[in-house]
Order: C-alpha cells, then structure tokens, then sequence
DNA sequence: AGTCGCATGTAAGTTGTTACATGATTAC
DNA sequence: GTAATCATGTAACAACTTACATGCGACT
C-alpha cells in the first residue's frame, strides 16, 4: 500500500489540496505510480485520522471546504520507516504479454504493438523532456533532487526498452501479417 | 481483468488442474502476471460458470473432488476477443521508484538497491536458460511457440534494464553511503 | 512421527475502478 | 452562454491479499 508513501513524499516536498496531488499523479510522481482523484481522496481521509497528514481548512460558500494537506512529523517518520524497509518485488501484470504469449490474432497484436510504441516513444519524449530541462548537466546534481533524477532515470530507461521491445516484435510479426 | 485471459491462454496449450495452473503461475506464465491459488480457484469457478472452460470430475473420497479444467470453443472465441481488443496501457506502480523519489534514507535505499539487482539477476538467469533450453536456433522458431518466445524475449530485455538501473543508482550513491 | 507435494477451498479485509454528483470561478 | 479549470466527494462494484482450514499419499 504505496499511495499513502506516494502521498507522503509529494507533500513532504509541497503542501497541496487532494485535485493538487491528482495532477501530481498525472505528471512526475504519476511516472511511478497512478491513481484517482476518488482513490487520493479517500486515502487523504484515513491519512489525516493516522495522524499522517493535517489538513487546513479555507470555508467556501456554496460548495464543499478546500483543505491544504502538509506532511506532519509522525507522517516523516511514517516516510523514514517506510524507505528503511525493503520493497517488495513488483508483481508484474501485462494484458499485453499475456495476449502476445497466447498470440492469438497476429494482425490485431501487430497493431497494438504499434499503438504500444507510439506510447512508448512519447512517454520517453516527455520523460528526456523533463530531464533536459530539470537536469541539465548531470554532474551537477544536487543531493535533494537527485532521488527524482534517478527515479526519472529508470523511466528513461524503461520506454527505451519498451521501444527496442516493439521494434522485436514488430520485425517477427510484421511481414507475416501484411500478405 | 486479465487474469481470466490469462488462465485461458495456459489452458488453451494444455488442460489442467487450479492447482497446476498455480505452479504455472510460479513459473512460465508467471513471469507475465502473478496470482495466488485462492485467485486461481475463485476465477475458475467463475469461468466455469460462464462456459469458458469445463470441469472433469474426478471424485476422492475423504477430500474436495478433483476437477481438470479445459477450454471449452466459447473461451477460445473469448481469447480471439481479447486478444483483438487492445491492451490499456499498465498502470505502472512501484514502490521502490517512489522510495527512490522520497530518498530519505541514502543507506536503506543502497541496500535495497543491492538487493533488487540480486533479484534482476537470478530472474535473467532464469530467463535466459528457459530460452537457451526452448529456442536454441532463435530462428529456427516455430509459428506457435512465436508469442511464447517474444513474451520471453520481452523478460530478457526488461530484467537487462532492470540491472543497468540498479547499476546507475549504484554508482551515484554507494560512495555517498559508506563514509 | 513429520514433512512435502498434491489438491481444494472459505472468509475477512484492503485496494482500486467506474459511475455518479455538485458547485464556484475564469477565459473565450 | 459555454467550456475549462478548480475543488470535493459518495456509492457500488471488482480485484486482490492474507489468514485460515482440510485431507490424502509418498517419502524419510
């Protein structure tokens, strides 16, 4: 259950309302970890009654407060335990494996092979974005950016194989599709 | 929900027990997607349900019945289904890459890091006997072991990169680590 | 007598998804 | 006026995890 660390290292670098951390999660901490508004949310609830989190509160008429959540201390120590401990190894969970092992329509895998690629180019493009304008000169990390660096790093590394993964594919299966 | 198609891809090469596709799932298919016994059972019995597959029962006494599932033409229609559907890109999730974002503890995450290359490794190894023993001549490969092999293939690379990274890290805090 | 492999499940709880729902403010 | 952005949630459901539970047969 990460969404709560996830959650707990994006606040401990910015305060933030739960639509704040949503949009956080579709763009750098979202690299490594997805989720909902509705999940964010409801995690935030239990996070503040853990202690984890407080949340000040600005009354609006008309429509529901808005709360800025910050980390409090038992929340960067719930951080430190959690970084301390080993991580367990992702399950891995790929409806597209599963669909190219059973290869059941060759034309149809082909295809989302290609869709698979074009995702993977343009995740990569946004992620050598990122990293060009954040980090220009990677001799000069900092040590406080340099686990994001890293963590940036290791998506880099990822769509690259995902390409070169696609590009396999696609050369076994391509010409047996198009007769 | 994957799992399902999943299950039908392993049962579609060859019919067997929730307890057999559970070693499987340790094992070949496993290495695409995981899931446990209890898992196992419950989408079976739902998949039954749903004519996907069908039982042959073979009754013991003193204990639960054994049933040997196979796939029934409706799953094998189900599979074509799927497999022309195109795969959600994964949401990607992982604890460790959240971990090394936060970076609260340069020590715990070196540790880890060591022990995560560790496991890259073992599983390369895994992988690359399991093709050296399958797929001797890479293209002397036949049409129907084609999806098993590429999905193989996609292993190799990622657990590859799954090293450099760990490499990467390595290299930029162990000497930060150990003063 | 005890452990391992084979074989099947139930129950309770957690996590995550999808659909639904509301309302203010700002820009075009 | 209408669409986008900001902002917060509830409800129902599906998927997955963890703990518990049973029993046979073979081997040591």
């Amino acid at each position: 259950m990460a969404l709560e660390h996830a959650i707990l290292v994006s606040l401990a670098e910015q305060a933030a309302t739960g639509y704040d951390l949503a949009r956080r999660f579709d763009a750098s901490i979202g690299y490594f970890w997805r989720a909902s508004h509705q999940q964010i949310y409801k995690t935030l609830a239990r996070m503040e009654a853990d202690g984890w989190v407080s949340a000040t509160i600005e009354p609006r008429e008309g429509t529901a407060d808005k709360k800025t959540y910050a980390i409090t201390d038992a929340g960067r120590e719930e951080l430190t335990r959690f970084s301390a401990e080993p991580s367990p190894r992702e399950a891995l969970r790929s409806d597209f494996a599963v669909k190219l092992r059973g290869l059941a329509d060759v034309a149809a895998i082909v295809e989302d092979t290609r869709r698979r690629r074009a995702d993977h180019v343009e995740r990569l493009d946004r992620y050598e974005a990122s990293a060009k304008r954040h980090y220009p000169d990677p001799a000069a990390i900092e040590e406080h950016e340099r686990g994001a660096y890293l963590a940036l790093r290791g998506g880099i590394l990822s769509e690259r194989t995902g390409i070169a993964w696609c590009d396999e594919i696609l050369g076994q299966l391509e010409t047996r599709s198009e007769r």
